[in-house]
DNA sequence: AACATAACTAAGCATTTGCTTAGTTATAAA
DNA sequence: TTTATAACTAAGCAAATGCTTAGTTATGTT
């Protein structure tokens, strides 16, 4: 039989991930990435076909590394205060020093050319589990109807959405005057 | 003396502006620039130094372009509604075809690296002249505190931002949902 | 008409891009 | 121990990147 590989996928894949989270990416070359993988350009792409590959098990890994958080949210019982603390959560989450890097998905959205089918529709797949959780939140109040709770959710994607953005313009205060009154009515 | 420019500083920086608004900066390549805009090289570089003074130029001529809704959310003296209905005139603008670019501005934000100060500040005091409208809109009702104005207009620049990602991956009914529930309870 | 000068053209610069290929090394089964 | 095979290294590919340079053309002033 043959040589076994001296690194785990995982692992490299990892790396790969916090590059495209920092720099986007068309920003984050294939040199970059074999420099943080820490394995050649070879080795790279008989793991993962091509860059293209590279970013999407890096989404994959992002979900993971999310998944934290999100169980978090799935298992609270307290309704719309579980969504309000996802949101102190994922500011948390992408926190690295002093400045916020967002969500690696929402910063790829207006890099990926609509030609880039199979990275679009990973982005909406992961958009919309998000939104589910909102929805099974929110549907803990028994008060709302149906019809309340689906718009609730666009609304809350809409805030979250904006949120990963505004974390990179505005200052901490205004953050959290952002999510205090995103809140306040519901 | 000498020959004058065969071309309109301002009608090439519009065609510049509508690349980068459509492919994002760094996927806006000089080549794909000369081309639009309908003129060699030689003379971009002469007129606007480099592709980052093309790209600030644009800004300012998306900025122009905007005056039209942002002025008449300026006289507007319906106080939250006149906000609200930025927020759909904001959709229409950025329409193209049968899909939203989103907002140059916000479009970019990821792109940027903290080097390239000179375009973060064009951004950030991008943002804060919208912001700036809201809160003088916000401040049409007396009974509102400084305070709640403040808040409720990071709330609102919160709600623009994701607006703007959220065009290009929810649908029309999605889009609207969020607008409403946004100025429910303002 | 001659000149000075800015606007132009087109070719080319070094560097970087994503990806491949030719050749070497390690490993497990025979 | 031999051998088949996969994992490795390193060099190199064509194409694209942002930008420059050398040389030509047009135009207002003298």
């Amino acid at each position: 039989m043959a040589r076994k590989k001296q690194y785990n996928e995982q692992e490299v894949i990892e790396k790969a991930m916090h590059l495209f989270w920092k720099n986007g990416y068309e920003a984050t070359s294939v040199r970059m990435l074999e420099k943080e993988m820490g394995i050649n350009q070879f080795s790279m792409y008989a793991s993962f076909k091509n860059k293209q590959g590279v970013f999407l098990k890096s989404i994959e890994c992002y979900n993971r590394q999310l998944h934290k958080i999100k169980s978090k949210l799935a298992n609270s019982q307290n309704g719309v205060a579980g969504i309000q603390q996802y949101f102190y959560d994922f500011l948390d989450f992408s926190l690295e020093g002093i400045s916020y890097k967002g969500c690696l998905v929402t910063n790829s959205i207006n890099e990926i050319k609509p030609t880039d089918v199979e990275i679009l529709e990973a982005l909406k797949r992961f958009a919309n589990e998000i939104r589910n959780l909102f929805v099974s939140n929110l549907k803990q109040d028994d008060l709302k109807k149906e019809a309340i709770v689906q718009k609730q959710a666009d609304y809350l994607m809409n805030n979250l959405l904006g949120l990963s953005l505004a974390s990179k313009v505005f200052d901490k205060t205004q953050l959290n005057n952002m999510i205090e009154i995103t809140f306040l009515h519901l």
